[in-house]
This record gives structure tokens, C-alpha cells and sequence, in this order.
DNA sequence: AACGGTAATTATCTTTTGTTAATTTTTCGA
DNA sequence: TCGAAAAATTAACAAAAGATAATTACCGTT
């Protein structure tokens, strides 16, 4: 079941493990491929999947009554993806994670993943660098949103992910950067006539 | 050297543990008491310390060089605090973390504690359950930035923090919602004048 | 190439925030 | 309890953002 490419695939992903360990969690894992405006992980699911991108971008969003979308995070290949609700507070998914490029995600069952994680120590400690990543993101998006202004984090986002800037349609990054479209393109022309700070 | 109270501490912090994992963990922790007012972590520390307030509060800010402070993170009694730039990225703290009362923390040496918290299952679980909800908490408030507006912010704090808002200036509540104190003191102002909502 | 729909920009106006400084209130130590 | 220092509020103005709507640019499909 598992080829070369596959093989060399898993020991990128889990550096430090052994062979075993990645077996392991490989018997939990399977491919799932989704068309570019997939919804992956609909609104109310307790879909408790946790996915490793291979290719491709998701973002999760908020859908307001009014029909209004805030987009809270994107995640593309190389990256992980899971609905947080569900893995964290283990209740319904308040947002939509949906595909917004052809994707191909490897996804494991989180419960099944648990004890096999936390059976093995090289495993568990390997789930706390995870986790440590994930934190080590979140933290310095609060950072952002306290020590920059709007126009900063815009300029923040070209720097360090000017690859998924365009990839993703500015109304998305808008409400990602917690302004709104109409705000982006003022910042924009902004940045584009004064000079680039 | 554990007297009774210490132990029901201990038990009530740790729990699902049994006392010799709790023991495996208190050989590493001692008692650092800070006065309101005195520095726990230095701009430039790379002081590996994990530490549990058992009372008081501390603020962790940003010192710019124009001398503005920006509040990033608040934590008090029944929480954890730790040198994010120390813990998670293993460099000099770019923030101060002050008492703003005095403070009683049960503090261990990070690097001690990890080889100890890696080869005990059950407490590598643990460690994995405070980074699940240290990144719980981050993620509530990225949620808060992108979905609520800063009035909203303020009306969410006081509801849901309603003890610690009047243990903490009102300026350093303005800038760990993103915001001038001056907007925050309009933002009161605009509460108690007009509708409570 | 033309069409239709979506995204982005622009315009206008209102509201909010930032900035700076003055004033009032509160706090806390002598 | 008094007085200085810090905090909070208020004022005045400039800058930025939100809301709504109109216009333009872009993109995929037929």
C-alpha cells in the first residue's frame, strides 16, 4: 500500500520518527481529494479529522446570518487542517472550511489517532510539536493584531506569504486581516502611489 | 517538604495524575514569590521557565522605543505563564512579564521538566492538554479580531472577565484589544451614555 | 469573441479611531 | 490627610475605516 513516493512522503512529514512509528500512523491515514469550492468541513460537523495538506488551499470561515464571510484562516500545502471546534472544544464547527484550489489532503481520524499517539512516546511528543506550532502561529497573529495597524499587517502578509497573496482573492485576505475588502483596496492604492515605507 | 495543602494542590492542578507522576513533577518546581510591580521575565531573557500563578496577576508587554507599552497577554491565579519567545521559539524574550500584584508562582525549569514530561505517558498527555488549551485561548481571540469590533471586544471582556477587568488599568486593556486608551475611554463612555445593548 | 457573473476599485458620506494636549479624577505614599 | 504622580476623561482635529452604491476590471464559459 505504501510506495516509494509515499514512503519518502511520511519520513518528510515525521522527522525523527522511525520507520514503525509512521507505520503506525499510517494505518490510520487515507487520501481525499477535493475540487477547488469543496466545502471540506461543512458548518454544524463533528467531523473530527485531522488532515496534512499535500497540495492545494483551504480556508475556514465564518458564515454571518446576514450572508457575510470572515475568513479566520487559510492553510495550504505542507500545513495541517482540522475543523477546530471539533478537535479542541469537541462541539459542531461554527465555520466552513472549504477548498478554494484542487486539493489532496491525507486525513486521520482523530480519535483513532489519540491513543496511538499517546501510546507512543516518540508519537506524543512529536503531537506537542504540533501543537507548539500551531500555538507559535496563533500567538504571533495576536501579535499582528495588537502591535501593527491594518495597513501593517497588509504589508506583513505581501512580506512573508506573498506566494498565497495571490492565490487568494483580496476580499478573502480582507476580512483575514479583519478589515474589509473595500478597506484593502483603499491600503492598496495607498501603498501603490506613496511611497512603499 | 509536600504538606497537605500543597498536595491537594497539586492533585487539583494535575488531575487524572496519580502522586507519583504529581512527584515527578514537584521534584523540578519551586516557589518564586514577586511583589506588584517587580519584572518575572526581562526584555532579552532566556529564561526557560514554566511557571503556574497560584495567586495574583501578570502582563506580558511590548516596550517600543518611543517608550509606548502594548499589553499582549494577561494572566492570573489557576493559569500558566512562560516566556513565549523562550518556550516555543528558544530566543530572547522581545517582552517584559510583570506582577501587577503581588504573586505567588510554583515555577520549573522547562528543559528539566521536558525529558521528565516525555517519557511519562500520562504526562505528556497532560503537556499536550495545556498546549491544547493554551491554543484554544490564542485561537478565541484571533476569532475575536477578525469578528468582532472593538466595542464588541470590550463588552466580551467585561462579560466574560468581569473580575480581572477591575484588576487591571483600563491602558492596559486598551492596548491588549487592539486599541488607544483614549478609544477605550470613548467606547465606556458610548456603553454607559447610550443603550447597554 | 461575447456574455454574465464576480471581484476590485472608486465615490460619497458617516462613524470610529488615532494623536496630542489639556483637564479632571483617582491612587497611593509620605 | 495632604499632595504628587499616574490614570482616566475630555477636547479638537486629522486620518482611517465602515457602509452603501456605482463603476470598472477581470475571468471563466459557452
Amino acid at each position: 500500500m505504501l510506495n516509494a513516493e509515499e514512503i519518502s512522503f511520511y519520513l518528510s512529514v515525521f522527522k525523527g520518527l522511525n520507520p514503525m512509528d509512521i507505520y503506525d500512523i499510517f494505518k490510520l491515514a487515507h487520501t481525499r481529494k477535493l475540487a477547488a469550492g469543496d466545502i471540506y468541513i461543512a458548518e454544524g460537523a463533528t467531523h473530527q479529522k485531522l488532515a496534512y495538506i499535500r497540495k492545494g488551499l483551504i480556508r475556514a470561515y465564518y458564515l454571518k446570518e446576514n450572508g457575510d464571510e470572515f475568513t479566520l484562516l487559510l492553510q495550504w500545502e505542507g500545513k495541517f487542517i482540522a475543523s477546530h471546534d471539533a478537535i479542541i472544544h469537541q462541539r459542531p464547527s461554527r465555520f466552513i472550511y472549504q477548498a478554494l484550489e484542487d486539493t489532496v489532503l491525507m486525513e486521520v481520524d482523530y480519535e483513532k489517532a489519540l491513543p496511538v499517539l499517546n501510546n507512543n512516546p516518540r508519537l506524543s511528543s512529536t503531537q506537542a510539536s504540533f501543537l507548539r506550532g500551531m500555538l507559535a502561529e496563533s500567538m504571533a497573529r495576536v501579535e499582528s493584531f495588537i502591535l501593527l495597524s491594518p495597513e501593517e499587517r497588509y504589508l506583513q502578509l505581501i512580506r512573508e506569504k506573498a506566494d498565497i497573496v495571490n492565490r487568494v482573492p483580496d476580499k478573502y485576505l480582507a476580512t483575514l486581516l479583519g478589515i474589509t475588502p473595500v478597506s484593502l483596496s483603499r491600503i492598496r492604492k495607498r501603498i501603490s502611489t506613496q511611497g512603499k515605507r
